[in-house]
RNA sequence: CGGGGAGUAGCUCAGGCUGGUAGAGUGUCUGCUUUGGGAGCAGAAAGUCGCAGGUUCGAAUCCUGUCUCCCCGACCA
């Protein structure tokens, strides 16, 4: 990607609407812009960040054999009528009229639409379980939307929904998620803690919330040590639910040998049994002929979230510090002037460019100060710099973005070179 | 919703008390000079001063209303 011909726009100082770092970030970096109180345009870097932090997630998903599909934003008040959640919700759903007067509201989550769908479509035991998920755009409309992304009003999110013949099964079925969900959340480059949960509107007895570990998180936790062991994934999901940990006022301060850190929710899943399934009427027949209610779970990610959470994870004084499969960019090429024509570093940059794909070379004629700087407050992992030492030695600067570490290199060994192995 | 603050150029802000028709830095554009840390010089474009009404010969400034945004609290991926 020749940056010249893309929509970068960085500032030198933070717009005043935003006080956390990660806000300030984005919006210098030109990734968002805010559109309205908690509702955000993402611009082509910010949304190239988005759908790196999507895949990782569909990744995860699929591997669990959860199956995308995508339902609508506008969802007809009706069913939420029947769940009985029209009046819970109370004014943070958005409601809207179409021309006929008929009620229709902006999803605020999907357990009505997937399970009066669900019944439709499966009517067996033999077709159980069911793992469904969509990434769509939700509106909660908070009464104080703030930290930009991070509590938006508009948000992305996504959603599985887990449909299981008995609460046994159910309860198994948590537990893939509970562990994929930690999965997720470490191939993202975080630290998850799962946080014993109350389940709020929506509703249940069974749940967690996923704190990720960053500095200036929200909330604080405190956390068996365990729980940040690079063996977690090993352990099964009773080990780590025996593991102590806690958030905001349910920590207890007697406690010994806990760590307290600063947490961010970005995930929160659930059983909720038949909540939504008695009402809707989702039922399968059993192998002896009986009609059932299924067994419901759900199981939320806060993608939109996770794009501020990263930043509060990663980041300096220079700017954001991406991790390698976030990034929505993983090498910048910044050459000077009269080398920005040279052959050799166009045959370099298209080399990276066939084999790691998201590459920059820096085209724009600006001076190499503003290029150094953009490439570090916009975070790309390594940034590629042709100056003087190419003109007489015909040797290259990387830097590397996580501890701005630099080596020289020639161009062959630039070409050899394991980006994403040797970031970090 | 309660309490506090702010709306003036893309961004950061001055001006407002004491009314006379808009300014700086930065960014943008043009030209020249530059090129290893947000370059220099010269020139230019850019604002119905959030909106509506009122007072006045005259309103960014005073008055009234209204909208929006931000911060603190209760609620949440």
């Amino acid at each position: 990607m020749k940056l010249s011909k893309y929509l970068i726009n960085t500032l030198k100082e933070s717009p005043k609407e935003a006080t956390i770092i990660s806000h300030k970030l984005l919006l210098r970096a030109s990734m968002i812009k805010q559109h309205s109180s908690g509702i955000y345009i993402w611009l082509p870097l910010g949304f190239k960040v988005l759908k790196n932090i999507e895949k990782i997630i569909r990744e995860n998903q699929e591997q669990i054999g959860c199956h995308e599909l995508l339902m609508p934003t506008i969802q007809s008040a009706d069913l939420w009528k029947k769940s009985g959640r029209y009046e819970d919700y109370g004014k943070e759903m958005l409601r809207i009229q179409d021309r006929h007067k008929n009620e229709l509201l902006y999803g605020p989550t999907n357990e009505e639409v997937i399970t009066d769908f669900f019944n439709d479509y499966v009517n067996s035991y033999k077709n159980l379980p069911k793992y469904l998920y969509h990434i769509q755009w939700k509106f909660r409309d908070e009464i104080r939307p703030r930290f930009g992304v991070m509590r938006g009003r508009e948000f992305l999110m996504k959603d599985a929904y887990s449909f299981d013949l008995t609460k046994e099964d159910s309860f198994l079925t948590y537990k893939i998620f509970f562990k994929s969900y930690l999965k997720t959340f470490i191939d993202l480059g975080l630290q998850p803690i799962p946080v014993k949960a109350e389940s709020g509107a929506i509703g249940g007895d069974l749940s967690h919330e996923f704190q990720i570990l960053a500095n200036t998180g929200e909330s604080e936790i405190a956390y068996d040590s365990k729980l940040t062991s690079d063996n977690l994934l090993n352990l099964s999901f009773d080990e780590i639910n025996s593991l102590y940990s806690a958030s905001d006022d349910l920590i207890d301060k007697n406690k010994k040998d806990v760590v307290i850190g600063r947490g961010i929710e970005v995930g929160h899943i659930f059983y909720f049994g038949t909540k939504y399934s008695s009402p809707l009427k989702a039922n399968v027949l059993t192998q002896e002929g009986k009609n059932v209610e299924v067994h419901m779970g759900s199981y939320g990610i806060g993608v939109s979230r996770l794009v501020g959470a990263v930043i509060e994870a990663y980041h300096d004084e220079k700017g954001i510090t991406w991790p390698f499969k976030i990034a929505p960019f993983k090498i910048n090429i910044i050459a000077l002037e009269e080398l920005i024509d040279n052959e050799e570093i166009k045959k370099l940059y298209l080399s990276l460019l066939k084999k790691y794909k998201d590459i920059i070379f820096d085209d724009r004629d600006i001076s190499i100060g503003k290029k150094i700087k953009d490439s570090e407050l916009i975070g790309i992992p390594w940034t590629i710099i042709a100056g003087k030492n190419f003109k007489e030695f015909n040797k290259l600067e990387l830097v590397n973005r996580s501890n701005n570490q630099s080596i020289t290199l020639s161009v062959s060994d630039l070409e050899k070179f394991d980006y994403e192995k040797n970031f970090y």
